[in-house]
DNA sequence: GTTGAACTTTGCTCCAGCGCAACCTTCGCC
DNA sequence: GGCGAAGGTTGCGCTGGAGCAAAGTTCAAC
């Protein structure tokens, strides 16, 4: 749980942290000044939640660096991952939702830098110029998303899925690296079939059949897309003969 | 395509059609005769497009009456349902989630009843008290239910599957009629299959199946739960044994 | 440098549910 | 009232991928 850890209030917080980031992008130097004064800063190590499912939603967040991993549970203790979130994204937006508490479970995916505010200021960030604009935004691209992988789930094979979330993966999140792009924080074969609805055993052998031919490398908790075209004719590949 | 239908405006609306409509719930009879003056309003055969994914975002919506099925179609034409819009919801409010597109395809699944406004007013609506929030909840109502979609349809058996689709409909939709609770709309088999991601095959098996025990009654494109206390509990049986 | 936990690989078996096929029923329409 | 199309039922065989099992590998921690 967050709460274990201290909560640190890094040093005095710099203007330009957040002046790129898209809510904030067309405010001035002195609006952003009043919001990082009223924001709360703290750092999380790999693994900690940063809040859950159903709980009152008591602030709302941006993500500085790392990413956080959405997380929903069964009741039978399944765990699902519904999206990972990269560096500039407003999350646990529950009033953006009409919501009062937290939808779903985040957790850090890596160590994670995370900017909060209370709930109670949400509807002052509204005001703000082009912040409302920008959540819907963040808002339609999530669903938008999960509309998406409705539709896999519904209609494509397990190797187009795995094909899929892992191009999704390294298109938000990939960085670049001598062999190719990497998924830039540390994921599990385990994870993977959490995305994507199967078990760790088929991954494992979805990546190894993959890696014989050349289409990625993987270490332990690492994966490295090296062949990506390879891999979206692979997830476009027609599911029944 | 629901350009095949003439427009045609129906008399003179009346005040009383949104007064009580979360949307508009909070708003002045003088307030609401100004939105209805601005409104087209207009009836859908069953089975019409209303708007088709992908098209310019020109009007938004608001269902009066009947029911609005959102689908999706895959490359390789394969349908899926999303979700189900019952009287009184907005849709295709495109701009809610930052979008100028419609993100999918809205068609009747049974006569309708639709007021439509242009797009360019959407800006104006969510300045009238309670027309924001609403909006928010009923897009936060529609993440969690897709949401709940993934999880169900990453855990659970097609039997489930079916079962909570099945009382999803009757909770959203249902009438009530002698002998249980009817869906308000005509549904086929291949419609629950889209809505399950299963074949109408299978659908039809379990709804014979149910049908034997007493639990739904069914005819041709009708269903009626009789016993959804047993549906429940076929839906939160133990997937595996 | 040893230990143990976390992560990964791979082989084997089995079955839920899909694809296919054939047929039946209902309904709208000329 | 007969015809055709849309919708529904049911049997059968096959297979993708889950479940199970057993090892192998990597890494952190002492």
């Amino acid at each position: 749980m967050g709460t274990d850890e201290p909560t640190r209030t890094l040093p005095r917080l710099d203007e330009s942290l957040l002046t790129h980031m898209p809510p904030f992008s067309r405010l001035s130097r002195d609006q952003i000044r009043q919001i990082l004064d009223l924001a709360t800063s703290r750092r999380y190590a790999e693994g900690m939640s940063v809040f859950e499912e159903g709980a009152e939603a008591e602030r709302f967040f941006m993500l500085l660096d790392g990413y956080i991993r959405v997380i929903r549970i069964t009741e039978t203790g399944e765990q699902i991952i519904a999206l990972h979130i990269p560096p500039g994204q407003l999350f646990g937006i529950a009033k953006a939702l009409g919501r009062t508490t937290y939808p779903a479970t985040a957790v850090t995916a890596s160590e994670s830098i995370v900017l909060s505010w209370p709930m109670q200021l949400w509807d002052s960030f509204t005001a703000y110029d082009g912040f409302a604009t920008e959540t819907y935004k963040t808002v339609g691209a999530r669903l938008g998303e999960m509309n998406n992988r409705i539709v896999e789930m519904a209609t494509q094979q397990v190797e187009q899925r795995v094909a899929n979330a892992l191009l999704r993966l390294v298109n938000q999140t990939g960085r670049k690296v001598e062999d190719g792009i990497e998924v830039d924080f540390p994921i599990t074969r385990q994870d993977l079939s959490e995305m994507t609805a199967t078990t760790l055993h088929t991954v494992s052998r979805l990546l190894s059949s993959w890696e014989k031919n050349g289409l990625v490398k993987s270490r332990r908790k690492r994966i490295v897309v090296c062949d990506p075209h390879a891999l979206v004719l692979i997830s476009h590949h027609a599911p029944k003969t």
